[in-house]
DNA sequence: CTGAAAGCGCTAACAG
DNA sequence: CTGTTAGCGCTTTCAG
């Protein structure tokens, strides 16, 4: 049953043609006659012959593989883009390999690594929570890897990056919120070591600033990107002195957080209190009322990171300074403004 | 800048030593002396050496990779299965290449061409929608590259399998319906063309049978599997005489489209009727009230159809059967019913 | 203890 | 038109 892998000699043996001559029919080379050709082709098929990329990849020195790295696959962000990142891969010819860190500094080192060995044509990251240097990616720098960024990047690498335009994303919901007349207007913050938090987070200052409403840093309760963090945080802002009469928050999981919280305590959105949430989440357009939020379209980062990634891959010589690509935001209004 | 890869030669050619001396020392070989092993591992370390995995592979005419095939990444299931996959694959030493058919047949038999071309350890398929025949996957069977489907099968072809218990997940819904003293209690079947639907729906009227109510065809409406399916369903199944007063829908999106549709005609849930799904989607826990289900654990699924896989993987030459496992579900009651 | 030689499957330059 | 040869990077005998 397990029949070894069919390979050039075994086309040759069959036709007494030496195994160089099959390959060259098989590339339609000008030197072979038709004949030929055709006895090889249809062998091939006879037989399920599939050409061993590993022999081709080892001689070309090149592989159409791109690697990528995520926290967790099973994400809905980080699977809308891997999603994209396999739809332009497929249509360039190039296979992916999925990895996921566990926002786990080491295991993104190995799969570094073993991405190294395997001689990917490339890598997407979107590194860990917990990692702050970024030097385990300097292997594949020094095997002349390209590597690009998406949504969360190393500070201290310099390569490519995709990244959510976050702080105009962040001034289009707070801009939307004043519009609404709300003007005691929260921000439940993620962690600002983070790119994301301290980006949404400016971006929720300088709105209000900009439309004459004063800071209060009372409003403003720092958390993590979780649900949890969410419910956590509302309960904060209400021991402190002044009720808000909306929030933005950081993301779409704090958000969900904080309506399952006041919902909780009876309150009724938006009349009592608004919210907005940043990155529309599957489940937010579920909720009741469904949340306005700010739509960050992971399925097209996913494509563009992978299209800049292959135009890298592609024009390996070119000294051209690493770029960054802003995906842009789109405000999404639902029923809980 | 953009170094050529380091070789073993390179090492050899610093170090005045063969290159299969380096060879030996890397891999802890007691022909090496210590002194000599320490000088290369050092030097290995310093260049940045990473093993070629490509030639590694093709000597040993091995890999440890395996393909997934899946009809869009970009789904809540299916990611979750990848990304059970992945953890199992990443913990015996595996990468796993990710593929979408985007449920065409066609690509997906390109896929599996790739996945052969690279001679990948296994594959893992949960088949597109159209596809009718398996025949496309018999290149891989020929190559003797064991294959796992999971959740979607062809019928046509020999191979181990990983499938819900879709029966027994149908009955426990439906005992917990009669459980709560429902007695007309209708059916939203999928399409029975697929065996998803047939069993759930066998499940569905074997359970009443059990319990003594006598089956109303009336009560039975058949639809798709999406969320508008549901809906529709939803308004077939009022249009028609008798009023149930509970519904047990093939699975969770054709479940919400009932509950959107519900609400709409100003029905409470539970009160007036009663709500459930199969699934666990996400988001059926945020509905208001949240939804009754049955999980399926796509992400253990994942995990299990990986260690199947790699069962095979691990033994050859075994003449074993092809084994089906199914995963047990598990009813999670909340306030649809 | 270290080196030489062969070969995994394939391609490409060169001979016949 | 077809065959020979060499080599991609690595491991694995087998000699020294």
């Amino acid at each position: 049953m397990t029949h070894r892998q069919v390979t050039v000699k075994d086309l040759g043996r069959r036709l007494n043609l030496h195994f160089t001559t099959v390959s060259k029919a098989l590339h339609d080379h000008p030197d072979i006659s038709e004949q030929t050709k055709r006895s090889v082709i249809s062998l091939a098929e006879e037989l399920g012959y599939h050409p061993n990329s590993i022999a081709k990849n080892l001689k070309s020195q090149k592989t159409y593989t791109l690697g990528v790295i995520v926290p967790l696959i099973k994400n809905d962000f980080f699977s809308a883009v891997i999603s994209g990142v396999e739809e332009v891969a497929y249509g360039r010819g190039f296979n992916t390999v999925v990895c996921q860190s566990n926002e786990d500094t080491e295991r993104e080192a190995i799969h570094i690594g073993t991405l190294t060995s395997n001689r990917v044509a490339g890598v997407l990251v979107s590194v860990a929570k917990t990692t702050t240097s970024g030097s385990h990616f300097r292997p594949l720098q020094k095997q002349g890897i390209p590597l690009v960024f998406f949504d969360r990047f190393c500070e201290d690498i310099e390569a490519d990056k995709v990244v959510v335009d976050d702080y105009n994303g962040a001034t289009q919901a707070v801009h939307h919120l004043v519009q609404c007349g709300y003007r005691r207007i929260a921000h439940l913050a993620g962690s600002t070591n983070t790119s994301i938090g301290r980006e949404r987070c400016r971006g929720y200052v300088d709105e209000l600033k900009r439309n004459g409403i004063e800071i209060d840093p009372e409003m403003i309760v720092y958390s993590g990107f979780g649900e949890k963090d969410g419910i956590l945080a509302f309960r904060t802002l209400l021991s402190r002195d002044r009720m808000p009469d909306a929030i933005f928050a950081v993301n779409d999981p704090v958000a969900i957080g904080a309506y399952k919280e006041i919902k909780r305590k009876n309150l009724k959105i938006p009349q009592d209190i608004a919210l907005v949430g940043f990155g529309d989440n599957t489940l937010s357009s579920y909720l009741d009322p469904p949340l306005t939020t700010v739509e960050q379209s992971p399925y097209k980062m996913g494509k563009v990171a992978a299209d800049m990634l292959l135009r890298r891959i592609e024009n390996p010589e070119s000294e051209i300074e690493s770029e960054v690509e802003v995906i842009k935001t789109k405000l999404i209004i639902r029923g809980s403004t």
